[in-house]
DNA sequence: CGCGCCGTTGAGCCCGTTCAAAAAGTGTGG
DNA sequence: CCACACTTTTTGAACGGGCTCAACGGCGCG
């Protein structure tokens, strides 16, 4: 048995092939028997309350995590005290994993935005994954491959939209990620969301400021509302026309 | 052996282990046996023209790509007309990777800015070079990786910095990485950078008359100069200041 | 020479910022 | 259930960085 309880503690890890939101994750589409495998490789299962640091930039890099439960924010402090946010992490998602340069250093930090519970495993361990069970590092460059074509959406959006598509854009994209976890997400029109302004303007490159009036704005016209971590979207296809940014959507509803 | 010369020449084409871009490249750590199962796996050696398209948004997700020389530049097309550019590819860098999301259709567009030269291979060989090269699995999945912290570079760039700033990082993320194809880095001040203001300003969010503003100020400062495609910085460091993205820096710099 | 692309310059405006302060939650302990 | 502290949201007023629109200049190329 591996060495569980680091942090987290055992009795309250789920295995992997009774776990709710493997479904989402990185091992969904596996056999039984690569479930296992990554069973095997887990290295602890960790809870943590909100607020806590995950990792910190010019942290060594030496853990990659799926996340079980919760909301995690990766970010970047910039040397005149502001911050940018990368990613949203999500129940099932995969996050953590980041390419070695040079000083084998993180990059960026992870935070939990709630409380969360999270499966550990050793980056140095993903070779072995690799070359036992195949079908997991084909899943690992998929994964990859997805968070960096959302890393380039979130890009045009930050470089070419104004405040009130940018902030569209955000709230969609995490409206329909929170009801792709819901059992019948398309007639899911209320969501939580546990972000603050603040959150949201570090997200979309704006000041607190400027997102409450463009939120207002948005309520005015009604889009949505979002009030007490509650966001409500009456049409889903209004909001992506406010989003103007076509495709990426379809994508979205795609998945749905 | 493999079909060749769909648009480009055989007798063109530069065997894999004689390949003087392949210290850069996807294939660069890798036993011979690796260099030439690489090489069994291209399917052309292609040949185009400044300004051709090499596949667009909406087209089927077939192809990828290693840049053997020339510039190219993925971008994103928006319902407004603007453009965002993603990333600037350079001699020897992997592309057109893209995750499969759905409906197997390119997200963003890919175009050669000078005349280049590419080996093709197909997306869908790609897992049987899994199977058969271990390595080269290994190797795609840490050059998605990487291409993502990039990514994320570039959005805390786009979110959070301002014109002056966004400028100067670009340019000397640029200067390095032209420099870094040079036999002694270290003593180059002078790159070629095939760059218009325009594709400037639609790399960094900003329009063509501003990017040409701010250049002149940076000129004026004495931190670089930039005429008939030529990039002089005559002090990295005080271009890196400039920049304000610390820790990225010095990443660039240890790969010098 | 003439055309087209690219860079340069000017004037005015607007979106989003900054600074400041008050109001409305939210959680905690008595 | 209230008092208190802290966080988050709301609102106001003024500023300014980057945009828009427009015209001109320069350079390469057929």
């Amino acid at each position: 048995m591996k060495q569980f309880g680091e942090h987290g503690e055992i009795d309250r890890a789920v295995r992997c092939e009774d776990c709710g939101v493997r479904k989402l994750a990185l091992f969904q589409p596996l056999s039984q028997e690569e479930i296992s495998a990554a069973q095997s490789f887990r290295r602890a299962f960790r809870e943590l309350k909100a607020g806590s640091s995950i990792f910190r930039q010019g942290s060594p890099n030496t853990e990659v995590y799926t996340l079980h439960s919760g909301w995690v924010y990766l970010y970047q402090n910039l040397a005149d005290g502001g911050r940018q946010i990368l990613r949203f992490v999500l129940p099932g998602d995969f996050f953590g994993f980041q390419a070695d340069v040079g000083d084998g250093k993180r990059l960026h930090s992870a935070r939990a935005l709630t409380p969360v519970a999270l499966c550990v495993f050793n980056r140095s361990d993903l070779l072995a994954m690799f070359k036992e069970h195949l079908e997991l590092g084909v899943r690992l460059t998929w994964l990859t491959a997805y968070d960096e074509i959302v890393a380039y959406e979130h890009l045009a959006s930050l470089g070419r939209r104004s405040a009130e598509e940018r902030i569209a854009y955000l709230l969609l994209e995490l409206f329909n990620r929170v009801r792709l976890r819901e059992q019948d997400p398309q007639h899911v029109h209320t969501v939580r969301i546990p972000l603050t302004q603040e959150l949201i303007a570090d997200a979309c490159g704006l000041t607190q400021v400027h997102v409450n009036r463009t939120m207002k704005s948005l309520q005015g016209k009604n889009i949505l509302t979002f009030h007490s971590k509650k966001l409500h979207v009456p049409d889903p296809d209004r909001l992506a026309v406010m989003a103007n940014h076509n495709h990426n959507f379809f994508v979205l509803k795609a998945m749905l």
